[in-house]
Formats: C-alpha cells, sequence, structure tokens
DNA sequence: TTGTACGCGTTATCAC
DNA sequence: GTGATAACGCGTACAA
C-alpha cells in the first residue's frame, strides 16, 4: 500500500495541502471547517506524517540518541529506562543504541545518529581512538565539530570539552574503606575495569586514596584488570583466589563482575562476609539473590539520566550547560565481616 | 556551524552533486579520477550524508525498530543484544524502544518509527487495546494497514495475522513437572504473568497440561497472576507462604519475578530445593549469584533474535515468510529436591 | 482564511 | 563518464 501523503488528506478534504499542513500542525490561522474535515479525513486515511521530510524542512527532530556500553548491564539498562523517561516528559523521542564496550559499534550508531539529525546526544563514551591514540574516535570528533548538543553520562572522555554528568565514589569508597578497616581488614582486593574507562580510572584511584587516608598497603599488586563483564569478574575471582598471602576483602567495580565472581568463589567453598568481605558496584535488582546480602556502592540512576536529559535540554535550547557530579552511597551489608585470621595455626 | 551538503563536496572536488552523489554511493559509473577527489573533498569537509533527505528520495532507510516490554529485563536485554547484531550483520541500524509493559508507550514508539519509516518492525506486542477490547492497539493495526513489514517476537496478538517468531515450553514444562512428581511432588504452584500476553496464557495452559499428564491435581487455586515484574514476584511469594496447604514445589514464569520471589522466601527461611523446589523461567547470568543453582526454563535468545531478523527481512524483500516456534529447554539444577513431607508429625 | 510556489538535501532520469 | 533537472513530502512566505 502506497504511503498515505498530505495531499492525499488534502485532496479527501478538499483543501489545498498548505491548509492541512496548517491545521496538521496546530496552526491558529485555520478555518473550524477546515479543521474538522482534515482531522477527519487524517483520521480516515491513517495519515501517518513522514519525518523525513518534516525534518528536512525544519530542522528539528524532537529526538535523541543515547549510546550506552552494554544493554545487557543491567546499570546501564536501568540508566536507559531513566533516560527515557525523562525525554518522554519533554516531548522527546530516545533512540537507544548499544556499543558492546567496542568504540567502532559507538561510532556506527553515532553516524547513524548525525545522519539522521537528532537534535541532541547523550552518550557513555566507549574510551579512544582503536589507534591506542590520545584523541576522540572520528565520530566524537564529528559531534563536537559539528557543534550538535553533547552530553557525556557515566563516564567522561579525555579532551572532550562537553559537559557531563557522572557519579563521584570517591566519599562512598571512603566509607567502604573505613567499615573495612573497623573490622581489622588490611589487605584489599580491587576487580577493576578497562583502564581506558573515566569510571574504572577513577573508581581505582579513589580505591587507592581511601586506603592510604586509613594507613594500608597501597600496593599495585591486588588490582586485577577486568573490562566490566561477567567473564572477566570470574577470572578476578581465580586470580584472587591464586594469589599467595589472600586478601580478605575485595571491592568489585561493577555488578556483571560482580556476578561472575560470587559464582567462583562459591565454588571455591568461600562463603562472603566470611571467607571473603565482597563489596559490590551497583546495587541492581539481581543481587537479592545473594545469601548474605551484598554491600555496595551505589549510584541513583534515576537521579542521573533526569538530570543528562535536564542539561542536554539546555543545549538544545542554546544555553549553556554546566557539568553535574552525582554522589555514589555505600550501603553497609552482611556481605562485610570480620576479616578472617590469616594463616590459621 | 553550517552542516555540509553534497553540494559543498561536489564545489570542493570541482564536479557536479550528481557525480558526488555516484561516487559517495559507490555507482560504478565514475572516473577514478572525480572518485579520488571527491572522496577526498568530503573526508576534508567532514561530510556525513543526509540520511532524511536520501531516503525521502530512496524510500529506504536501513533501519528497523525493534520494541520491547521492558529494557531492565533482562531476557529482553539479551534479546535487544541478539537481535542489534543479527541486524548489524545486514547492515540494518536497529532503533531499540521501550514499552514499559504499556500499550500507551509502545504505540508513541511506533508512531515515531512510522514517522521514520523505518524498513520493518520487529514488535513483542504490550496486548489489547486499553479499552479491554479484543482489537490491537491502533498502532499496531495501523502497523498492518499500512503494510510495513512486521515480525511479532517472543509473544503473538490475538487477531494479528504477522509471522511470528516464539518459543514453546510445551516439552520443558512437561520434562519439568515429570521431574517434580518423579521426586514426590503434588502440590505444585505457578506464579504466572498477565493474562493477556501470549506466552503468559501459553506458559500457564502447558503447565495445566503437564500436570494433567502426571495425573496431578489441576485446580485453578495453585495459579498466582503476576506481571513479569519483580514485586510481583514478591507478592506471589507472599501469597504462596498464606495458603493453608502450602506447594511444596513452584514454577515461576520469568526471572524478575523469581528474584523478588526468592528473596521474600529466603527471608522468610525457607531453602530452596529443601523447603520448597523452584522452577524460573529464563537464565539469565545474575541466576549465577542464588545458592543452589536454579533448575530453569529457558530459551535461547541468540538464535531467537537471529531468525526474527531473518524473517523480517524475508518480509521486506517481498517474500512471504513463516513463523517459527522454537524449542525451550529444562535445566535440571538443585533448587528441586524431594518433596517436603505434609504436616510432618 | 486560503492557495500557489519554492526549497530543504539527496538520488534517479535523462540527455550529452 | 558527466551534468542539468525533476522529484521525494512537507512547511512556509507570499499573494490573493
Amino acid at each position: 500500500m502506497q504511503p498515505v501523503t498530505i495531499r492525499d488528506v488534502a485532496r479527501a478534504a478538499g483543501v489545498s495541502s498548505a491548509t492541512a499542513s496548517r491545521v496538521l500542525s496546530g496552526n491558529p490561522a485555520t478555518s473550524e471547517a477546515s479543521r474538522d474535515r482534515v482531522t477527519a479525513a487524517a483520521a480516515e486515511l491513517g495519515f501517518s506524517p513522514n519525518a523525513q521530510a518534516r525534518s528536512l524542512r525544519s530542522t528539528r527532530t524532537d529526538s535523541i540518541a543515547l549510546l550506552i556500553s552494554d544493554v545487557r548491564n543491567p546499570y546501564f539498562a536501568d540508566l536507559a529506562h531513566a533516560v527515557e523517561q525523562a525525554a518522554r516528559n519533554r516531548g522527546l523521542v530516545t533512540f537507544i543504541g548499544n556499543a558492546n564496550e567496542d568504540p567502532a559499534q559507538q561510532d556506527e550508531f553515532l553516524d547513524a545518529m548525525m545522519s539522521r539529525r537528532v537534535d541532541g546526544v547523550l552518550l557513555v563514551p566507549q574510551g579512544l581512538d582503536s589507534d591506542g591514540g590520545t584523541r576522540p574516535s572520528p565520530a566524537v570528533e564529528h559531534l563536537l565539530t559539528r557543534d550538535i548538543p553533547t552530553v557525556l553520562v557515566d563516564r567522561t572522555l579525555a579532551g572532550v570539552a562537553a559537559p557531563h554528568v557522572t557519579a563521584s565514589s570517591t566519599a562512598a569508597l571512603h566509607d567502604a574503606v573505613a567499615r573495612l578497616a573497623r573490622d581489622g581488614h588490611r589487605r584489599i582486593a580491587f576487580i577493576g575495569g578497562p583502564e581506558h574507562t573515566s569510571t574504572a580510572a577513577e573508581r581505582y584511584a579513589d580505591f587507592r586514596a581511601a586506603l592510604a587516608a586509613h594507613g594500608l598497603d597501597a600496593g599495585d599488586d591486588l588490582h586485577f584488570h577486568g573490562d566490566f563483564r561477567t567473564p572477566s569478574g570470574a577470572e578476578g575471582a581465580r586470580w584472587l583466589l591464586g594469589l599467595e598471602e589472600r586478601p580478605t576483602a575485595v571491592v568489585i567495580a561493577d555488578s556483571p563482575m560482580a556476578i561472575g565472581a560470587l559464582a567462583v568463589w562459591r565454588e571455591a567453598g568461600l562463603a562472603a562476609g566470611t571467607d571473603l568481605s565482597v563489596i559490590a558496584f551497583d546495587d541492581i535488582e539481581a543481587f537479592a539473590l545473594h545469601d548474605p546480602p551484598l554491600a555496595t556502592i551505589s549510584h541513583d540512576l534515576t537521579d542521573m539520566g533526569r538530570r543528562a536529559v535536564d542539561t542536554l535540554a539546555d543545549l538544545m535550547a542554546g544555553q549553556p550547560a554546566a557539568s553535574t557530579v552525582l554522589r555514589s552511597t555505600f550501603t553497609d551489608r552482611a556481605s562485610i565481616g570480620p576479616a578472617a585470621e590469616r594463616n590459621p595455626a
């Protein structure tokens, strides 16, 4: 079936396409008579305006793009949900894209979005060029040189001046390490994310700083380099089991890695909170499956999503927009216990 | 900055816009000389073609829409990931939309997608009109009358003739009930999804049939009506605890409800596999957090996503497309144990 | 209040 | 192989 155009509607209503257009876009300069006939005809024919043609004229699409790192990571799924609801409240449609933690897929999606002239972009940046260089990837540079309203979310990117909405875990990690230190923990491991992401780098730096503040060993040998995904969490867990002098506590930098790690430790017979104290980043619903309940460091993602959309809206309105840094929360739960004796006799 | 058009590129390359277009869209009727100059100019100016204008001419957008019920449900997140990868392999961009299990949000997204003239739609339908009527929602009817290639995924919809890619759990539920019956279970509860979704209805019907096949009580009083979300799983768990004669086993129709239910039961001191045997639909990574490991009934979502895209591609190519019904798998794990004694002395 | 005519950026159709 | 030109569907300045 041929798509129904505004001309078809106009013909059916016995008016010109200009009048039909005016009626359909709410222009007040229309008579009641034509208004009735046009709306009736449009409904009758099932007219759906061609957004391509419309935005070719008006250069506005009332849509934004959201690029996340990994749809299957509950953290980003929650963020996507929050952004979508906030955007919907402003009459914006959200196109969600999945980068798979891969700069190439990120760029593909961004190119498609720029081609479709979205009004703005919310970007969880996927790190630098695959060249290993120090510049942002081509599509991201393109975004900036073309002055497309862009807000970085969750992560920042070196050399990119766009405003961002992120979360700082400095205080939460300080609290968490204080709690561990109080319970006698001296060797605390860190299962981190990929170095090139700002979140991974910051979380580890904050962790080191918190250790130092409590007079604990701040060597780099208790740092496992994961990639934010489940299998690398399992690897990290095995790495920890293989350490000569086993740490008594561990901090894991996101929830998929925590899932992978906890499964390995349980299989190895380690009880969380008893044999090994565990703190995981993110506080996802599925953590309720774990016994004992997991201590977490988490962000309010609804807030993050809402603020990201607010910031982007400012930018799209031509107003200058400031960056926001939210605070993370440390939640103490039973997966933290007293440090086990070292080398029990 | 003004967007760079193909005319700018043509001018910079010293050719006509027609030649520039031919070069940029890979038309072989071009000389090596102009090819070089045009590609150089395009790169120099950072040209990005306007997809609106392009598809205004060519009526193809090389994009598809995927509407899922709930981004935060890992089942649909996995499906979205699978679809996206499969579509990408065919050069199609996927726009993911989230309906929140709400027909109104479904229709909003579908309208936006129709406006943008996507080449096809993969739809997890959100049930009937809010009127409670028996017809599909307006946007879905629109999709069909306009003959937009559409494939139903995961769920079907009464009265909609579009091909579908779904999964049948008939055999898996038969296996699961057989396993429970063998272990002495006679009272088996079912925490189901919303009746108006085909998956919820089918799963419950198959469950009832499996019970009957094993000569078990098939009354309707052990059926809790949930909504596929975590809080309703918790409600279902409390409902089960309040039953006069407590069932010894339970089947839960999706993973978020399982998460909600298991947390409640643990808090109440019930051990899965000992006090209550548990089988959950879906086999998500996060289930690894649970001890003992959960018995599951699951689908291969990568397969489902791939086939959905295959089917849609056939439709878009004008070929007739057949529906596919995949088979679910029952995985026996330690959350199933012997039926506890009833009314122990 | 309404209709005519033009242009948004691109591709397809013709001539050359 | 290349260039001029029409057309995609819509919104709007202008004229009536």
